[in-house]
DNA sequence: GGTAGACCTGGACGC
DNA sequence: GCGTCCAGGTCTACC
């Protein structure tokens, strides 16, 4: 049945969604960068995610909010039931509903750090593929440069505001990645891997398969065109994979401005891999919640970063 | 297996 | 306002 609207103005589709046991917003919504990145927008006012899906009818803008265990989200137009399901999967997989209170406890037996606050998800995207996309937006670029080319990729690539699907963007001439959105070099590389996602050359029931071993995943992203280590250690983490680092350097800086380590660039990448070796299958969570509590203590909680002020500003230059 | 250089963009800096 | 330099991962060619 068609929800009920008011006259003369359609009414929109409220979702309720009951996330896991201490899911907390605020925390687990602007707990990795690409909460800042666009078509993602946080309400530092109101403690709200907005966005802009792309579902069966079109894309429709959402917000998110939540009242004690519950979430809401409220759409901008009414959602046919098929929408509703897939609106629902796409904000579970952003927000990582997969990953339950047992899991959480799981990481915080290993790494107490962070039991008190309750650390122990990531933010993510609503699909593999712009997980993808951004990872490679994030490679050999300064991070304002990555906020302005997922900002120019939705403006000029994606309908109506949403992030650019894998149909379209591989429909889309180098041309217009490059001179409009600012892709740079990596113009053909992003329209190669959306050829791969449009084609279902990218099996991703393998990928998230606890049965696929991690070194499997890792050899065959590595494979894909623009994704290197980093990146693929990356999206690795992305796809909850957490047992190996994505080295960049960031992760160098961390380790000799955090935890106080010397030598070459290969030295410290080696110290790095064994500093961290003690968290196991957690050794992402670890690293990333260590790094995320050093740009707290420089620029204030992260729900407090406004995307278009404080969290444009990260460079590793301005984080010494 | 290791390394050098090219690939682009945008910010910083000097003039 | 303009030119130059530099940071940032991946890829290719080469040793």
């Amino acid at each position: 049945m068609a929800p009920p609207r008011k006259a003369g103005k359609p009414a929109g589709t409220r979702l309720t969604l009951r996330p896991p046991a201490g899911f907390d917003l605020a925390r687990d919504v602007c707990s990795y960068g690409y909460f800042v990145l666009a078509p993602n927008h946080w309400s530092v006012r109101d403690h709200t995610l907005t966005r802009t899906l792309h579902l069966d009818e079109g894309p429709t803008t959402c917000i998110i909010s939540q009242s004690g265990d519950r979430l809401a989200a409220r759409f901008d137009r009414a959602l046919s039931r098929i929408e509703q399901t897939t609106a629902r999967a796409q904000i579970a997989r952003m927000l990582r509903f997969d990953e339950d209170e047992a899991q959480a406890r799981a990481f915080h037996r290993v790494d107490k750090r962070w039991k008190r606050s309750g650390r122990a998800r990531l933010f993510r995207s609503p699909t593999l593929f712009e997980d993808v996309v951004k990872t490679v937006t994030s490679c050999n670029v300064a991070w304002p440069s990555t906020v302005n080319m997922n900002a120019q990729l939705c403006r000029h690539v994606g309908v109506g505001g949403a992030f650019p699907t894998a149909q379209k963007m591989a429909r889309t001439r180098a041309g217009t990645l490059r001179g409009r959105c600012r892709v740079g070099y990596r113009d053909q590389r992003l329209i190669d891997l959306a050829r791969l996602f449009a084609r279902g050359q990218i099996d991703e029931p393998w990928l998230e398969s606890p049965d696929t071993p991690d070194d499997d995943v890792f050899e065959f992203l590595k494979s894909l065109p623009g994704i290197g280590p980093y990146a693929a250690g990356n999206i690795m983490q992305l796809l909850g994979r957490y047992s190996r680092l994505a080295i960049d350097t960031e992760t160098v800086r961390h380790g000799k401005a955090v935890l106080g380590m010397t030598g070459t660039e290969r030295q410290i990448t080696k110290k790095l891999e064994a500093h961290y070796e003690p968290f196991g299958e957690f050794k992402f969570k670890s690293y990333w919640f260590e790094l995320w509590r050093f740009y707290e203590q420089k620029k204030g909680p992260a729900h407090t970063w406004d995307r278009d002020t404080t969290a444009k500003t990260f460079t590793a230059a301005q984080l010494q």
